[in-house]
DNA sequence: TTCATACATGCGTATATGCGGATATTTCAA
DNA sequence: TTGAAATATCCGCATATACGCATGTATGAA
């Protein structure tokens, strides 16, 4: 249904303001992170070489417009993709695909992946694997 | 090929450049109207109701950008979408599917239908008929 | 040549937006 | 209770952006 599926436009009824969460690097940067998988505040910061102040109002703009959800979790707050906008969906999917000429999202995606291997992501309890991909 | 495909993101190199296009109604609606067909900058300002000034600016922009390009005819300079991006048209596509819950884009697209209909349209020379959609 | 129409653009202004730095709040451990 | 870590938010500033208005340019008709 249309109504379930375009919460992110619904939110403020606009096209433009959908877009205009678009219109950042930063945004993008931690859309597409979130695109792999759920991360608290902390880790997205670190991943991205981002002040936590910056991070946070990002964060906090995207969970106002539907664009991602937040659920707290002791002393960290987890985001992850709201993935119920298809059209959403579409779009960070073409970036995803189309990353390979954009150095910064390609290091972001490294900056993860190293920091999934060395073992200081924060501690999740079990029930928070929320698998977006 | 994407190379090809992609233009009005090459332009800039950036993502955020093609979403803050998108980001604001009024080069929404003019997109939506040259969605629909060709059109030069009198008759967009007269279905939009918008000063030309205004129009202009958007349109050059737009046209920066690789979203449209522009054709001079004469007095008139006719403007039609560049529909080598695939995003951009899923995009459009999915703005006009939903365009039942806006107001305003309805109306753009009963402004054009009456004005069609009124024969009031600039005279456009055979070769220019660019059907886009 | 003169004038009207179509279009583009320069200028000043108001507003929006992103940012850095400081600070408040919550949670957890010592 | 105290303190450190994680997160959110307030404040002031710098920049970007859209706009209105006026003006400049080109085209075509009288």
């Amino acid at each position: 249904m249309y109504e379930i599926t375009t919460k992110s436009r619904e939110a403020t009824g606009k096209w433009e303001e959908f877009f205009k969460v678009l219109s950042d690097e930063t945004r993008l940067r931690i859309l597409l992170l979130l695109s792999k998988r759920e991360l608290c505040v902390c880790e997205i910061c670190q991943i991205l070489g981002l002040p936590q102040p910056k991070v946070s109002r990002h964060l906090a703009k995207m969970r106002d417009l539907n664009f991602v959800k937040d659920q707290k979790e002791g002393q960290w707050t987890f985001y992850y993709l709201n993935i119920e906008d298809p059209l959403l969906k579409d779009i960070l999917q073409q970036l995803s695909e189309n990353s390979h000429d954009h150095a910064v999202i390609l290091n972001d995606m490294e900056q993860l992946a190293l920091k999934e291997k060395s073992g200081t992501m924060c501690q999740r309890p079990e029930r928070i694997t929320i698998q977006v991909k």
